[in-house]
DNA sequence: ACCGTGCACTGAAGCGCTTCACCTGTCAAC
DNA sequence: GTTGACAGGTGAAGCGCTTCAGTGCACGGT
């Protein structure tokens, strides 16, 4: 069977080419009554629109490109991208986009995608995550004549891009306030990737709101990975200033922290309280239960590509804060008994 | 700026615009030297192919399709697909191609996505996942004229289509043999979503292996949440016929098991030993470290991606073992003394 | 009766590429 | 010297859609 076109359409609708377009694309230049017919005929032939005539002939792709740059055997296991993803996509399926994907190890492959996308005209906009601090990414996406882009982190870190962010400094803060107020005066955190402007964002909330407080604040670095999470864990445990709370930057480092714990036989939560960033089921599957700083993952997809499709039907763009992760006491918290 | 065609590099080389197209196509029809000056045209413009005029012309799409048909929140933490689009990617790049991926709820929205994929010529190819028992994707996809395609899955669903595959039978064969030969005489298996026909053979195998060894084997079943992980394993440690030994389908059911375990005083692994389908480095951030399936994920998306290419390219397709999960005993599993 | 206006609709020109039928010049074979 | 084969190259016809300049017609106002 040969494919099903417009000129098929027009032909047994008795009208012409153009006026099938318009009623399919539900625009003026045509009565409702054509348009009705015209309809009825295209679904009885079956008919679906060739993407490629398409944007071909100036319309939109009906893609919007996503790009990840990180290792994939990091990728795998931060359950954050593929609950965005999900997120990205309960909403475009609303307007039966599709998601163009692509998986790249760094950055200038990244903008090498972007640039590549641009020129072929293969998305109608995309969307942006892990902002690095001056982020080449937001200087091209910024140009004139780029992609429409909305993306994913905090204003400081935006430029004049629309973004969406959780206010991941509000969150640490509060959870730093919460571990002080529950009588901790040692306080690690176990944080990310450097190069990530939210870990610089969260670097700097915590270091305040302990110096604010009058808490030790103490900060180990990692890769995000378990191993390294592990690992700056026990170099907590066994070092001289020993905190008494660890705040995680991801929740498989926490469950690396708690592995670590049982490991010295040091006591959750009686001697260490233990806090995940990413609530995940992950975090009530162990024994004691993560507490977690929680947030919606998959919502938070979807306000992004909401946000998109703003910004490619024109509309003006801004800032726009998403949601502050919430603290969830389980069961690797509790008070700290003076020491 | 307006767009470089390949009519701006053949007036530019001088040449038409079919001596363009198979200079950059790579393919006869031009000389070696201007085939070279054509590319050097080509470059010095910037020009990027279009794919939109591409596909319209009949030629590849440069974009394969994966549609999953989960409930986003449970996709969010099985590291399995991102790790294996992580594959899938690594191996299209070589080839640029781009990966349109589709989440939708259930197999009816899976199958309207092809239709639509294979209408609007959007894909070259798709690979597909989570094969059901006689599941209507593979009579679909066998049609004459539907996209070309690579499922995952054992040969004994897979039908005609070409398949790459695990051997999931043997390993878990191999796994109940491990722990009966260190002594457990009483096995269960959490098992996952009972639709999907891997689930179906790894029952299979484990029944029988069961049988043939003379031990006792029970199966519980799950949606593969950490939720009903956690529910089966109460009820397994609970129940009259008290396991000694639990193989779990996937590893965030294991480590639910294992926080179960904790919480009812069971010891791991001396009372009770634990193995997880599916590595990850969940399973080495865990106290006792979890005694795992082992198995390349991203190795395996890059197999099939390989395969797809073939079937792209024309080539005969047929069936492909990618592996065999092999048993990785860490800290969950010993053997078992007489009780 | 006449004009102007607006709506419904037509037809063809692109969009950027691939491909196919067709030319032209060269050179080996006889 | 003639033929044929062939590499190298041309130019235009699509591919399926959108869009824009028109055409025709009904209808209200004068």
């Amino acid at each position: 069977m040969a494919r099903i076109t417009i000129a098929d359409i027009a032909r047994r609708a008795g009208v012409s080419t153009g006026a099938v377009s318009y009623a399919l694309n539900d625009r003026p230049g045509v009565s409702a009554a054509t348009r009705e017919r015209i309809l009825a005929v295209a679904t009885e032939l079956g008919w679906a629109p060739s993407s490629a005539a398409r944007s071909l002939s100036g319309a939109r792709t009906e893609t919007v490109g996503l790009v990840l740059a990180r290792d994939p055997s990091t990728l795998g296991f931060e359950s954050f991208y593929m609950q965005f993803i999900a997120g990205i996509e309960s909403e475009l399926a609303t307007r039966s986009y599709g998601l163009l994907l692509q998986v790249v190890p760094d950055l200038d492959a990244e903008m090498r995608a972007y640039r590549k996308w641009r020129a072929a005209r293969r998305v109608d906009g995309v969307v942006t995550v892990d902002l690095r601090l001056d982020d080449p990414r937001v200087a091209w996406l910024s140009e004139p004549d780029s992609i429409p882009a909305v993306v994913v982190g905090d204003p400081a870190l935006a430029g004049d891009l629309t973004n969406v962010w959780t206010d991941d400094a509000r969150a640490m803060r509060e959870s730093v306030r919460y571990l002080a107020t529950a009588g901790h005066r040692q306080i690690a955190r176990v944080s990310g990737v450097q190069s990530f402007g939210h870990t610089h964002i969260r670097d700097e909330a915590f270091r305040d709101e302990a110096a604010r407080l009058g808490v030790q604040g103490q900060i180990a670095r990692t890769d995000y990975t378990a191993d390294q999470g592990a690992t700056a864990t026990r170099g907590l445990l066994t070092g001289v200033e020993r905190p008494s709370a660890v705040i995680y930057d991801n929740d498989v480092m926490a469950l690396a922290g708690l592995g670590v714990a049982s490991e010295l036989g040091v006591r959750v939560p009686d001697d260490l309280s233990i806090i995940a960033w990413d609530d995940s089921p992950l975090c009530e599957a162990t024994y004691p239960r993560l507490s977690a700083l929680s947030h919606d993952v998959t919502r938070f997809g979807a306000h992004v590509a909401r946000r998109l499709f703003d910004r490619i039907d024109g509309a003006p763009g801004g800032s726009f804060l998403d949601s502050t992760p919430i603290l969830r006491p389980r069961g690797t918290t509790a008070r700290h008994s003076a020491a």
